[in-house]
DNA sequence: CTTGCGGATTAGACTCATTCTAACTGTGTT
DNA sequence: AACACAGTTAGAATGAGTCTAATCCGCAAG
């Protein structure tokens, strides 16, 4: 089911578009309630199928939109496996994925600070990095992950 | 400019083909040839036209092919950054990559033991993974990096 | 009010990397 | 010679994502 967002996290969505210039708008609103909702990295298409249970005249280009805003202002990440769709994640916290080989399902691996650290030092001098990805490819023993919020 | 492989790249081919059940054959030489003449991380429409030069005839399906067929003998690796077109690498070792933001060249980075071992550690119990993928993306001194094999 | 402006949304056309399909080629086999 | 079969080929099909042009909506100025 689709909840109505917090007040905190309304308040957050507010900030994050406000400090880019952007508004809020029932659309937006919309889709951050559907990341919120199910934290399982759906794609664009998911995204657009949860919301329109909620805004059936919502379009497939708003969603696009939305998310790529929210990418923008640093609410959500984009997660790409291959050339499989882009899935959207609203975990802000560093962090890896893992991409089970059966099911497809994107789990995210917690990244300690040291290791960061350790990564970053493995760049030569002269090479500035501003992102890294880190994806695993295997199998995950099912242990029901959906985490639903 | 594309030279003949060696009897070594030629024998490395035709072993790693054999294992799999796979036969060397013009096409696929001369697309192995084209990886192993400039290290850049090619597209497959790049690989298409370095190969043509030497073998007009070839189709961009064989090139597909040949670098499906590659990857899956282990000859060659996928790189995948965002949703770009996907690159070949034929760097055999375990390595990172980096992709300068302004360039769009991909660079290899050397991956020690060590590092690999401790983000291994990271996976909770009951993940098991084969592939790692490390990207780093940035801005990257220019210091001519093309070394042609 | 009502007019006008600008950002947001919309449907549908478009792009382009990749995959698929069906015909063809070349080589080795019975 | 006829066959089998992997590999190759051109072109059609797919599908995620992007672009375009029209419309909508909230708000500020007149």
């Amino acid at each position: 089911m689709i909840q109505n967002l917090t007040d905190h996290d309304r308040e957050h969505l507010q900030e994050a578009l406000g400090k880019s210039g952007q508004k809020v708008t029932p659309q937006r609103e919309a889709v951050f309630t559907v990341l919120l909702a199910q934290r399982d990295h759906p794609t664009v298409d998911e995204v657009f199928n949860r919301a329109r249970e909620v805004m059936p005249g919502l379009s497939l280009a708003t969603v696009y939109n939305c998310l790529e805003t929210f990418v923008g202002c640093g609410l959500v990440r984009q997660v790409n496996h291959e050339r499989e769709s882009t899935r959207y994640c609203p975990n802000l916290a560093p962090h890896a994925h893992f991409r089970d080989k059966e099911t497809g399902r994107v789990h995210d691996i917690e990244l300690p600070a040291e290791v960061m650290k350790s990564l970053r030092s493995i760049l030569p001098p002269g090479f500035d990095s501003e992102v890294i990805e880190i994806s695993f490819h295997g199998r995950a023993q099912a242990k029901d992950s959906s985490p639903s919020n």
